[in-house]
DNA sequence: ATTATCTATAGATCTATAGATAATGC
DNA sequence: ATTATCTATAGATCTATAGATAATGC
């Protein structure tokens, strides 16, 4: 029951903070808005978010979530290319729709001590390090690198394109992914150098 | 006369400022200590610099001074190989000094809307984006994505390494660049795919 | 006389925390 | 009775700006 309350109260915040996020820009807002917003003290926002960087980290979650769905339907023994090709389809669906909020967010992520946190459930850089690790049993990958360490390569170099794409968007965001992802993949594929 | 004073100040609060962020963290440290350091009210800080990014992106000027240097001594015609390696060893000399503001300078250079400002003088993006042209004119390039996108995309990966390398620093910084590099330019070489 | 540089400070916003309320555990 | 959730608010810090000072331009 206080649980229920508790996840009610703190969903209403999250959202309320998104919308004034988008309106205002996340460095500039006033949390006095969001608290409005949402019908709570300031003092419950800063209950529930420390700061608003934890705001973002649970959007990134939430972002998470088709993008685990999608990438677990793939058979295991799919080459990597159809996880990245995958991936990127799903990234971009979600983030071109919320191309004010990926700036920020995309720094958060990079900045996130695990690249991408888990408050609960599977993360994308979880189920993305066993396909590579699975890639790489099968060879399709350059030993230079561990393949865990090439996943997060992988996902820094997204992120990073996204940043890239954000500041100056002259092709769809899933053109730009897609390129990334093939120029990575022959970058780290196979027979090391 | 005056200019002169003016840069003096400028300058005293910028390197005051870059040790208070050490020593507190750039998001955390307070501006009145910057104030108090360089013996300047708070308003002459927010007179030079309307926010603590600047100082980050004049830090960020900064380095490139020392690799732009060394760029500009290589031959037009050398591989595009040498280029990258050039700038690894630089940015990685200079960065691994200074490991304790990198997030924070490369969250706002991948931020940067042109990646890299230039207040004067020439800067990073510039020269290399040169040498890839003249690489792609070679053939060392695919040209599946013009030579300054892929400068770009390069720049960016480098930075995301580097964040990424703050977290977890298992390698010498120069070592992740310079893997980092070799990885890009098989994925980006002649004869797209 | 005008303007650039800097100080001083009012008002806005945030951070930290004491206390109220209501659910939970015993 | 204890604890989690939330409110109210004091004190800290920031942002915006009016004004002081001294260099510059005419």
């Amino acid at each position: 029951m206080r649980d229920k309350q508790r996840e009610e109260t703190r969903r209403r915040i999250y959202l309320a903070a998104l919308e004034i996020f988008r309106r205002d820009g996340v460095a500039q807002c006033r949390i006095e808005d969001i608290a409005q917003k949402s019908e709570v003290s300031r003092g419950a926002f800063y209950f529930h978010f420390p700061t608003k960087d934890d705001v973002l980290l649970e959007l990134l979650r939430e972002s998470q979530k088709p993008m685990v769905a999608k990438l677990l339907e793939i058979p295991k023994d799919a080459p990597l290319e159809t996880t990245l090709e995958t991936l990127s389809g799903e990234m971009a669906a979600f983030w071109a729709q919320d191309a004010k909020l990926l700036p920020d967010v995309a720094a958060v992520a990079l900045r996130a001590t695990p690249l991408i946190l888990d408050r609960e459930g599977v993360v994308v850089r979880d189920v993305l390090s066993k396909s590579f690790v699975a890639a790489a049993e099968r060879g399709e990958l350059s030993d230079v690198l561990p393949p865990e360490v090439l996943a997060d390569f992988y996902l820094s170099n997204s992120l990073a394109a996204m940043m890239a794409w954000c500041a100056n968007p002259m092709l769809p965001l899933e053109v730009v992914l897609k390129g990334v992802s093939m120029l990575f993949l022959k970058g780290a594929s196979g027979a090391g150098r």
